[in-house]
This record gives structure tokens, C-alpha cells and sequence, in this order.
DNA sequence: TGATAAGTGAGAAGCGTTCTCACTTTCTGT
DNA sequence: ACAGAAAGTGAGAACGCTTCTCACTTATCA
């Protein structure tokens, strides 16, 4: 029992060749960071979620293509993800972090559908006028965090339907 | 040994008559939710602070007045405030919640002073202009989350001088 | 004043996240 | 192609914040 361990396991659930070469896509996620079949199996299922996703979701979703991906390895991947920029918290739901695949490198904020999760980039509607009137009162603003929540296009529509 | 819990000690740190007689603007800080002298006390220390605090934080100060106050009786008062009102939670800081003292009940947000905590309510920055183009885009927000962070008119002025 | 619902303190428990350790694997330089 | 160094891995322990539990005390209202 316990065979466990072994990487080709991984390999074989993944579409992904052995040693250097990584699919460019997964690679990508991670930046300068090295890679492994877990990583790349990992960025696969990142790159799958539709939207936000906890560690715990992933771990979940990758479990079900490999067993014994450790939990540590899915928060370890998604530290070197967030660090190489290429997903972004964007929340928290039942005190978990909540996480979303997100390429753009432009000032931007997200807009979390509560109705099924997806999240969308959005351009920053700070009114800059606004902003003038805490300068006014003599604060000075040096960054913000932002969140919308609300309903996305799909859900809308689906909505409307039916 | 262990003479310990005489609410007599507490009353005695606070200004606080026996009973019925709770100063009121400790009472107004938790609603409708019963008095005590622990919360007297910690609505005093809460109203003490010049800005946003920790969990930590509070109970510590409680702690240097009256000593035997329960790290969860603190969490509950806090709660209690939340709930009325009274505080409302600013964000976070090393993974604790950064909570802050805020008697508006219109609809605003906080700048958080980066050099000394403090915590000031500004009007809502959002340009409703730009929030129509994710409304184009066939989106419907909903709500938004905003903490902005800066440095405050004092920490400006301390700064101008020194 | 007496009944009862709520608050309290101490510590246990819960939960998400990070760390540790021995081991495996990738990657770089030759 | 290969050896060695550096980084990644899995399992579970540890951690820090917060909540819960339990027996007891206290405020509040009839």
C-alpha cells in the first residue's frame, strides 16, 4: 500500500511532456519560478476556474485529477502565481482568501459575481474629483482597494432568459 | 489565591456607577445588547483610541486599567458594537481585523492613515460616470468595497513642520 | 425581589495558512 | 549527458486569529 508518489502518476493526468519542457502557458503563471508536474497540473486548473477560487477549491479540483498533491504544495504554487502577478486576491469569502486568474498589469480593480463567482477586470472607477475632496480636507491618498460586487453579463442574461 | 472577578475592581477603574446608571455613551456604542462593566470599560477604551485598532490591541489597553478581562469577552464586546453600528471594520493588518470607532450611518468609506492608524470617513470616491461602463459592458454592481489609504491632515502637517 | 436571559473568564477548539523535515526533482554548468 | 546545487514536494506539526463551551455571575424586567 501506499505506492504513492509517483510523479509520472502526475504526468500522465496532465497534457504536459517530461522534464524542460513545460506547456508555455502554465510556465508562464509561475514567472522565474521553477517548475514541476504539480505546478503544471496546478496552472492547468487555475487557468480552467471560470473565476475566484480559494486554495481549499483548488486543492479540491486538482485532487481530482491526481491524488496526493499536498495542500502545502497548491499554497506554495499559488504564492509564486501571485508573486510573478498572474492572479491577484480579490476578496474573501468564510475568512478564506479568494483568488482569480487576472493577466492584466494596468491599474485595474475586480467585480466579483455573487451569483456564480466569475471575476471580471474593471477599469478604476475612482472619480478623481472625489478624491480631491479628502485632499482638500488636507489628507493626502496614496492607494485604495477596491471590490465591486454585483452581477456579471452571463448571470444577467441567463437571468432575463429565464 | 485567586481572589480574581470582583466587578467592584472594574467599576472602580471606569467612571461608572453601579447598575442601571451605564454612562451613556458607552451604552449608545452597543444598541440594544445588555451593559456590563467590562463593556463600560471597553467602550471607554474604544472611544479612547484616536484610530484604528486590532482585537489585540483593545485588550491590551483594557488590560493596563483592569486586569482579568477575557481576551473573548472583548471579542464579543466588539461584535456587539459591530452589530449597533458603532464600529465598522477598516480592513486588516498581519492578518488581524483593523477595526475603527465610526459614528456615521451614511453611506462613506475610511482612509486609513498609514503613519498613525488613524482612521477619517470620506465620501464615497466613485465616479458613477465610470461605474456605467461595467453597466455597458452588461454587468449590474451591486456593492463595493473601498478602503483607501494615505496619509492623514495631521501626519501631513507634523511632517511640513519637522 | 426573583426569574431569566445575557454576559463573563479560561481554556479548548476550529480554521486557514505557514513552517519543518527528509526526500525528490529540476535546472545549470561542465 | 551528468553531477551538484538549489528549489519543490508531502505529511503533518505549528501558528495566529477568532469562536465556542461550560459553569458561573450579573443585568434587566415583571
Amino acid at each position: 500500500m501506499a505506492q504513492a508518489r509517483q510523479p509520472h502518476d502526475l504526468l500522465a493526468a496532465s497534457s504536459v511532456r517530461p522534464s524542460p519542457h513545460w506547456p508555455d502557458a502554465a510556465k508562464a503563471l509561475y514567472g522565474p519560478a521553477r517548475m514541476s508536474a504539480q505546478r503544471a497540473l496546478i496552472a492547468e486548473e487555475v487557468m480552467a476556474f471560470p473565476g475566484a477560487f480559494t486554495a481549499e477549491d483548488l486543492h479540491r479540483t486538482v485532487g481530482r485529477r491526481a491524488e496526493g498533491v499536498g495542500l502545502a504544495t497548491v499554497y506554495r504554487a499559488l504564492a509564486a502565481m501571485q508573486e510573478a502577478g498572474a492572479i491577484a486576491s480579490v476578496g474573501e469569502r468564510d475568512g478564506s482568501a479568494l483568488l482569480a486568474r487576472c493577466g492584466r498589469d494596468d491599474h485595474h480593480h475586480h467585480l466579483v459575481c455573487t451569483t456564480c463567482g466569475t471575476v471580471v477586470g474593471v477599469e478604476c472607477p475612482l472619480d478623481h474629483a472625489a478624491l480631491a475632496a479628502a485632499t482638500r480636507e488636507g489628507h493626502l491618498v496614496t492607494s485604495h482597494e477596491i471590490t465591486l460586487y454585483g452581477v456579471c453579463a452571463v448571470c444577467r442574461d441567463q437571468k432575463d432568459a429565464g
